[in-house]
DNA sequence: AATGAATGAGCTTTCATTCAT
DNA sequence: GATGAATGAAAGCTCATTCAT
């Protein structure tokens, strides 16, 4: 008996996912050109060729495993957003930041691995810009609201923080005092 | 006849030196794994098999390339540290870093991609993060000296500053208003 | 629809015997070093690539032809033996060797090129030792079955006799009285 | 003040000596293939090019190392020959070969490797096969002059019981009873 | 005679991708 | 949808050999 196509929509996304939640944890532990399409597809539990039926190749895969990335922040932006009042909008974004870096490390350390490569930066930093724009824009918005001057540089001057502070924390968490860090930041900006 | 021992060097030290520079500019415009031996070996205008009398290797020229990163900077920050005095070193190495920015962006480039892949930092993180160290360690000692209170939490958002600007001008330096930037960074820190 | 695992392991066992025999066709021609991997591919008929599927080198499929050239001997030898009476057997051993040397010489060329390689017996030489040793003491027991005084030194005369003379028909077949020798060798040692 | 032709003679006497002692050393340790022309100078104390003054390549190298081995037991068997009486000089060649076997294995395991090499005896064959010949004669001519019937047949014997002895010795020689086995050939043959 | 920097052909090996089943 | 055998281009690297000095 075949199966109806709503069962294979179904197990098509369900691959998919798998997938692409195995690219990630592969890259983001070997880096992309290290990590070969046969070690996803055995962490994903498929066969090498299955992986053809998904994605046009390794390249398109990437393009996928990078546009999950940006929807995972996407989604957990937006909560915190819609989730938060005006003015404590910057707050709400910084705290949901510094808790996803702590309890998912390898997830930002691909992010910022992905946005260095030139190769990947060539294909996706179009993309990567304006949704970089857009949240700039909000951290503008919130700050002109609450009445500060320059809410320009000061939304890139926060930008710059909280990515900077990202990137420290990856090289040596262990020893990096997170909490005292982004309790100083919150402070200066939402003052 | 053969060649002097010093006409040897001399040979030598120049061939070490377009390699490596050869190496630095097309890891910072294709990235590592994609840039092959005998494209360095062509842009350096030598055969493909000489530069393993140089060299180990690929990696081990990666590690020669981040070695000469580092070199250029302690250059350069010694002599803004040198070259000014106490109270003004936040300024003179700021001042340094952006200039550099500005005048060779694939040199930074470089140096981002090179610190967000985890294989090369598994063989480079040490010596980057002590470097790291000292640097944030002279930021301590400035800002004490400034008198700021918790020195410590004040040089590690300095840092962070000074990094996620450089990122973020590299993402898109024709629009991002870096001097505005750095000028209001100077002013936080050099009150 | 995939291939059945029975399906496939038969494709695999077909192939893995067609590289070990073009293997052993070609290192006794021109000798394992001189061997490319390349040659042994196109007279499998197969691909560059295809090799790696089924040994993880140039080294591990020599290891895999020592091992086939001793299962050859062994289940001639073990043939011979079961195949012949008490007292009979020396002469059944080595009535299967000649008959070997002379149907195939390069079998045994490739057999003792194999055994004069350093870097080959740094790899094989203890299994190769111990083959020895069994074969050894087969003679020995034989020997002193029937009767002969001092097996075990005669054992090494034997084995002596049967190595040398197999190495100096190879070095000259056309005119080597192969026949006679082995008769000699039989009469002396089975009277 | 340039040197004498005479000079110039003996340096290069002794540089191509030095040469085929290093390669004949090298060869025997690693086989011929695995060891690059860069060890041999370096190991003989010379520059890589320097090689190419005294030898055509490494395939000639190889050639005058293996008339150098022939050389050596030339000269051996020789003074054996010269030293001994009629009827007693297989006794002096075995015993000449076995004293050599023990004081020098490399020299052996290096010979037995060059003649079981096809590449090897492809270009080396012919004179070897002459080499060999000579030897056999003589045995043929002592073995008839001791009365003894069949002395083609028994040459051959003879022949085959050195060499195959030689290898087995070569395998193991802490554990090979090569005095006993050596006893055991010379009352064969020299009662 | 002597050096060692330089060459480049060709090696083993990897791996994204295809395809018969 | 699924498999894994098969492909072949291209990678890193080695090494016999050449050549300017």
């Amino acid at each position: 008996m075949p199966r109806t196509t709503e069962q294979n929509e179904k197990i098509r996304e369900a691959a998919r996912a798998e997938i692409i939640n195995s690219a990630m944890i592969l890259f983001a532990k070997n880096g992309y050109a290290p990590t070969t399409t046969r070690m996803i597809a055995q962490h994903a539990g498929i066969s090498a060729g299955l992986m053809y039926h998904y994605f046009d190749g390794k390249e398109s895969l990437l393009l996928a495993v990078f546009e999950n990335c940006m929807g995972i922040l996407d989604a957990a932006f937006s909560e915190a957003y819609l989730g938060s009042r005006p003015h404590e909008r910057i707050a709400a974004i910084m705290g949901t930041t510094f808790d996803m870096l702590e309890r998912d490390r390898e997830f930002w350390g691909l992010f910022y691995m992905l946005r260095t490569q030139p190769a990947i930066m060539a294909i996706l930093g179009e993309p990567f810009r304006h949704w970089t724009a857009q949240l700039r824009d909000l951290f503008i918005t919130e700050l002109r609201e609450a009445g500060r001057e320059d809410p320009e540089i000061e939304a890139l001057l926060l930008y710059s923080l909280i990515e900077g502070t990202i990137q420290q924390y990856l090289l040596d968490p262990a020893n990096y005092p997170l909490e005292a860090v982004a309790n100083r930041i919150k402070n200066q900006f939402t003052s």
